[in-house]
DNA sequence: CCCTTGTTTCCTGTTT
DNA sequence: TAAACAGGAAACAAGG
């Protein structure tokens, strides 16, 4: 299988990505003094805001709106009372619990799950040191990484909601095409790094939107996103280089749009879903 | 076992 | 010069 090339070993390129893996989130933190003192006393509380076990029932609400949102399944299609627990309670429920609790949405509300216990462990092996390093790339017109994007876990504000007042009394079961395509291996490149860009609390300033309502965004740190990858695939060699040859494949299927000129530069396509803000 | 999809690897050449 | 970008080819992994 594994090719024998004769030519220099097969060991990592030397990714140079660890130069990336700093933590220029805490610069845009409000609340900086002291707690970025102790690396950590922050990593912990950056660990129990977003481990799923750690979560208040009001964020595992917010979760399930997210998750619906970001599937675009009509809220109303699933029986949110189901879910009134608390983040320990729901890590404790198997594949077929959530069946029963959301019937075919089921299995997307576990694999989003186990996706946030997935980041939520890796995450934070990643990004370890807290060294604080204030770099905010060279960008001139912009500013901040993120502004006041949605905060999906310290929330206070339900963040994008279809629609709040819905009323719709009657279940819709209008879904299009909930639970169709075979998904192999949970999500897809692009919705890996659509999922990064749309959870700024877990994004460390990895990739930025550019243009959030024409889907453009950018790779502030194109080998530590490729590290991610890697690692959710668990492949440990995986490179931007590599990374960025699945990318250009998407042009063809237009699941993004070419952005020439401008380097880690990519722009969503037609075919890619859940990353509008209000696309529902 | 075969076929398809979605990458993963590798490589050569071009551009920034 | 060091990264990125471009694609063609071929190998792979997982599902069907």
């Amino acid at each position: 299988m594994v090719r024998h090339t004769g030519c220099s070993m097969s060991v990592l390129p030397s990714v140079s990505a660890e130069s990336q893996l700093s933590a220029p989130w805490a610069s845009h933190y409000p609340t900086t003094d002291v707690s970025m003192v102790t690396p950590s006393y922050a990593g912990r509380l950056w660990a129990q805001e977003t481990q799923p076990q750690y979560w208040t029932k009001f964020q595992v609400w917010e979760w399930l709106q997210q998750t619906l949102d970001v599937h675009q399944i009509d809220a109303a299609s699933i029986p949110f009372q189901n879910f009134d627990m608390d983040g320990r309670q729901l890590c404790n429920m198997s594949f077929q619990d959530f069946t029963r609790a959301a019937g075919p949405m089921g299995s997307i509300l576990y694999q989003s799950l186990a996706d946030m216990k997935w980041s939520s462990q890796y995450a934070p092996e990643i990004f370890p040191t807290m060294d604080i390093k204030t770099e905010i790339d060279e960008f001139p017109c912009s500013l901040l990484p993120f502004k006041e994007e949605p905060a999906f876990f310290p929330a206070s504000v339900p963040l994008s909601s279809p629609s709040p007042s819905s009323p719709d009394p009657k279940r819709s079961n209008t879904r299009p095409h909930p639970v169709k395509k075979h998904n192999p291996r949970g999500t897809h490149l692009w919705e890996f790094i659509r999922d990064i860009l749309l959870n700024p609390e877990r994004n460390p300033g990895l990739i930025k939107w550019e243009d959030r309502s024409e889907g453009v965004f950018r790779f502030l740190k194109s080998e530590a996103v490729a590290q991610l990858w890697g690692k959710k695939k668990n492949n440990s060699s995986m490179t931007y280089e590599k990374l960025s040859r699945a990318m250009r494949y998407y042009y063809k299927r237009e699941i993004l749009e070419r952005v020439d000129g401008r380097r880690l530069v990519y722009k969503f396509g037609r075919n890619a879903q859940g990353w509008r803000e209000s696309e529902k």
